[in-house]
DNA sequence: AAATCGGGGAG
DNA sequence: CTCCCAGATTT
């Protein structure tokens, strides 16, 4: 009965129904508020912005309020939103609208791309939501609606995924009602569609959705590909004092556990003893070697080996070099350790 | 603990 | 071009 209608009808009706029409941004909606918005809506869902977005439009209620803040102002507005550089794209793009713009902003594609911060989705969706232009979104959302519905498989972020959710997108958008169509849009990828336990029950395009038909809306869209991480390798230094304190030392305030307290690290091409005297300045032997194990970061994974040594004949002190302590892990006091690191020392603790 | 999100900027 | 990043929140 309702086979003919097609993708926007369906969307449509039930907008007309179950869309959200009271959001803040939603009334008057001008290109200012829907810009704003969608900034905001970029890095933090709809609950979390509504407060922000009333704070920031009662400070800067327009684009020559925003452009003549102090920038301070404008990121303290953002404090907690998070994505810093956003909020100074946001008044980069204020000052830009207002010189180049006479504070009207621009009513064309192209000319909006131009605003730092603006790439072609939000500058679509400013132009749809705000002026009924008929310019087709792509946002996080979306790109999960149309893989599902369309059963497209493969990574978004691929381009050439990327240029066949554009085009869907495309032939897809309706002309009649291109500012409601593009919220509800959104609204069923935020909603209905969510990436996790999607509510497939209550979608207005389930009976043609190809990942509902196969049962694969878990797999699509296909995430990200698991990038392999490399594999490094280190070995921590144990070292221990006849009083039980392990050395520690504090790490370079760049890089990995960036002034965080460790142990010290052996090189690949020293002997832990020869490192300990030569490099500590610390007469060791090593008593034996600890259960290794591998620490997942997000761009790399870390094999620590860890040996455990015992200071020879009183032998405590220690080189000029990075700051060091002997840590007496019995009695925490209040430095900076990262959790590997907590690991190892628990492990001395429980079987010295 | 891991994935995420649209655009900018580096390589 | 292609790759990588921000950073708080969600799962």
């Amino acid at each position: 009965m309702t086979a003919h209608l097609s993708f926007s009808e369906r969307l449509l009706a039930w907008f007309d129904r179950h869309g959200r029409k009271d959001l803040p941004w939603q009334q008057s909606a001008t290109p200012y508020r829907v810009w704003v918005s969608e900034i905001m809506l970029q890095q933090t869902q709809v609950s979390t912005v509504i407060s922000y977005y009333q704070r920031f439009m009662a400070r800067f209620p327009d684009v020559r309020a925003l452009a003549s803040a102090e920038l301070d102002e404008v990121l303290h507005l953002w404090s907690g939103l998070g994505y810093y550089a956003r909020a100074r794209h946001l008044h980069a793009a204020a000052q830009h609208v207002c010189s180049v713009y006479d504070g009207v902003f621009p009513t064309d594609l192209e000319a909006m791309q131009t605003l730092p911060g603006v790439g072609r989705s939000t500058a679509a969706a400013i132009l749809s939501l705000a002026s009924g232009v008929a310019e087709p979104i792509l946002d996080g959302n979306v790109k999960r609606v149309f893989a599902r519905h369309a059963g497209i498989d493969g990574w978004p972020g691929d381009v050439a995924v990327q240029r066949r959710l554009w085009a869907l997108a495309e032939t897809r958008m309706s002309t009649t009602r291109p500012g409601p169509y593009n919220q509800a849009l959104m609204d069923l990828g935020a909603t209905l569609c969510t990436r996790a336990q999607p509510r497939c029950e209550q979608c207005p395009v389930r009976g043609d959705c190809v990942a509902r038909l196969g049962a694969r809306q878990s797999e699509l869209p296909t995430p990200r590909p698991r990038r392999v991480q490399p594999l490094r390798s280190t070995t921590m230094l144990l070292v221990e004092n006849a009083e039980g304190r392990i050395l520690l030392e504090q790490r370079l305030p760049v890089g990995i556990w960036g002034g965080l307290w460790a142990p010290p690290e052996c090189p690949p091409d020293w002997e832990p003893t020869a490192f300990c005297h030569e490099r500590l300045g610390v007469v060791a032997a090593v008593i034996r070697e600890l259960p290794g194990f591998r620490h997942t970061f997000s761009h790399f994974q870390l094999d620590i080996r860890a040996l455990h040594l015992r200071t020879q004949g009183g032998s405590d002190r220690v080189m000029e070099g990075p700051e060091r302590v002997w840590y007496n892990s019995r009695l925490p006091d209040a430095r900076g350790l990262a959790a590997p690191v907590q690991r190892l020392l628990a492990s001395l603790r429980d079987e010295p």
